[in-house]
DNA sequence: CGAATGATTGACCCCCTTCAAAAGCGGTGG
DNA sequence: CCACCGCTTTTGAAGGGGGTCAATCATTCG
C-alpha cells in the first residue's frame, strides 16, 4: 500500500537557492526561500543529489528508508527549527516527506559546507545540530528494540507533549496518520490504533477530532506506563 | 559499525582522505595517554561527567542504554578508529563498555572543543565523525523496526564481514557474547542462537572455537538473506 | 576434577501481526 | 440535503514469530 505513495511522481524543488552571507547559521538560513509544501509531498528522495539542506519552518516531514519489499522505517519526524538533508554524502541515503502541509526553508548544501570551511562557528552548529539528531535516534532505537506497545505509543505521545510550544494544556495534534506513527514506532496501524484505544479506556487519554487530537488526560499515568 | 547500506566505512582520523595533513585533532590526540581494559570493562557510564573522547585503538565497545528494569539496548559497536564520548551535554547520557579486551585512547573533551572553536577544520571532523555514526544508527533503527531474526543476524554477520581489515578469507571474528549481539539486534539470546545454528544447518555459515568464529559459507546466500 | 560462565536446545505461550470487515469522516456532485 | 466515494481508523478473529522458562551441553579455569 506504500508502494503506491512511493513510486508516485515526485515533487521537488527548483534549484534557485541562492546563500551567501557569512557567518553565523541563522543568517545564513535566513537567505534561503521558503517553498510551501501539500500533505504527502516529497522534499527528496533516496538517491537524490544532495543539492540543498533544509529547515522545517512549519508542519511535519517524516524521514525515512523503504525495503526493497515495501516495509518502510521512519527514523525522525522534523519538526519547525529542525535542519534535514544535513550529511556527508553527495546524494541522499534517505527520503524525507510531510506528514501534513508544511514549509520549508531551502539552503545550498555545497554553499553552507564552503562556509562552514572557514567559520568554525557555522561548523560548530551543525555539529551540534547532528548530535542532537543522534541523541534521538538512538533514545528512538531503545524504544523499538527493547520496549512494548503500550510503553513505545505512551512515550511518543509525551515526546509530543514535551515539544516546545507543541500544546496548549494537555492537547497535543498528531499531525500524521496512524501508518506513519506506526513506521516510526515499528509497528502495524492496527497495534497502534488498538493502543491508542487501549489507553483511552483506561482513562489515560482522550481521542477527538476523528483520532487527529489527543488529550493527556492523565500525565502520571501515562508517564508511568512510558517507563520513563 | 552495523552499517550494510548507510554508512561508508568509518574514517580514520589522522589516517582519513578528509585531511591528509596534521590536524588539530591529531595533535591533540596524539598527546592523549591510551588506556588497556580488560573485558566488560566500563570505558564511562551514564550520569558521569563528560570529562573524554575516547579513540578506539584495539578491541570493541558496546555503546548502550539500560532501562530501569534492566532491558539494554546497545547502540553501537565502536571499532578501532571509531571516536566515542563525541556530544554536547555535561554528562554521558550513554554507557560504554568493553565486550573484549581493548585499548582506547583518552582524549580531552573540553581541549578537543576549545580548539574547535578556532579551527573550522577540526570542527568538520567531528561533524563528519557524528555524521556517519548517525548515519550508521539509523541503519540499524531500519533492522531493528523492520526485520525478521534472519535478516538481523545476517546482515550483522555481513557488517562485521565488510568492515575494513577485519576478517581473513570469509571467517570473521566475533567479539562480543551472544548477549551483546542480542542487545544490539533488539532480540533475545535464545533466538540470536537459534538463528545462527539455523543459518549453519542451511549451510550458509560454519561455527568455529565455540561460536566465536563464523565462516561465512555462502555469501550471496547470506546476503539474499539479509534482504540487502 | 568441579565450579563457573556461556551457548544451545526444547516446550510452551503471548504479544503483535495478518487478514478481513465495518465504521467514521470529509469531499463532491446531483 | 443526501447519496456516494475514497481514505483512514477501528474492531474482530486467527495465527505465527519470537519471548520466557528451563534443562543440557561446552569451554575455561582454579
Amino acid at each position: 500500500m506504500f508502494a503506491a505513495e512511493i513510486a508516485a511522481p515526485r515533487t521537488r524543488f527548483g534549484a534557485g537557492t541562492i546563500v551567501a552571507t557569512p557567518s553565523a547559521l541563522d543568517r545564513t538560513m535566513g537567505a534561503g526561500s521558503v517553498r510551501r509544501l501539500e500533505s504527502k509531498e516529497h522534499v527528496f528522495c533516496e538517491g537524490d543529489p544532495r543539492r540543498h539542506v533544509f529547515r522545517i519552518e512549519e508542519g511535519v516531514v517524516a524521514i525515512y528508508k523503504t525495503l526493497n519489499d515495501g516495509r518502510r522505517q521512519i527514523v525522525d519526524f522534523a519538526y519547525p527549527g529542525d535542519l534535514i538533508g544535513l550529511g556527508t554524502l553527495k546524494e541522499h541515503v534517505l527520503s524525507a516527506q510531510t506528514t501534513c502541509e508544511a514549509k520549508v526553508r531551502c539552503l545550498s548544501a555545497a554553499t553552507l559546507e564552503r562556509e562552514a570551511e572557514n567559520d568554525p562557528e557555522l561548523a560548530l552548529k551543525l555539529y551540534k545540530s547532528v548530535s542532537q539528531e543522534l541523541a534521538a535516534t538512538r533514545s528512538l532505537l531503545v524504544s523499538v528494540g527493547q520496549r512494548s506497545a503500550i510503553e513505545r505509543v505512551s512515550l511518543f505521545l509525551l515526546s509530543l507533549y514535551r515539544r516546545p510550544g507543541a500544546h496548549e494544556d494537555t492537547a497535543v495534534h498528531l499531525s500524521m496518520l496512524r501508518s506513519d506513527i506506526a513506521d516510526l514506532l515499528g509497528l502495524t496501524i492496527e497495534t497502534v490504533s488498538r493502543t491508542l484505544t487501549k489507553l483511552r479506556t483506561m482513562g489515560v487519554i482522550e481521542l477527538q477530532q476523528g483520532g487527529t487530537v489527543v488529550t493527556l488526560a492523565d500525565l502520571a499515568r501515562l508517564t508511568s506506563l512510558a517507563n520513563e
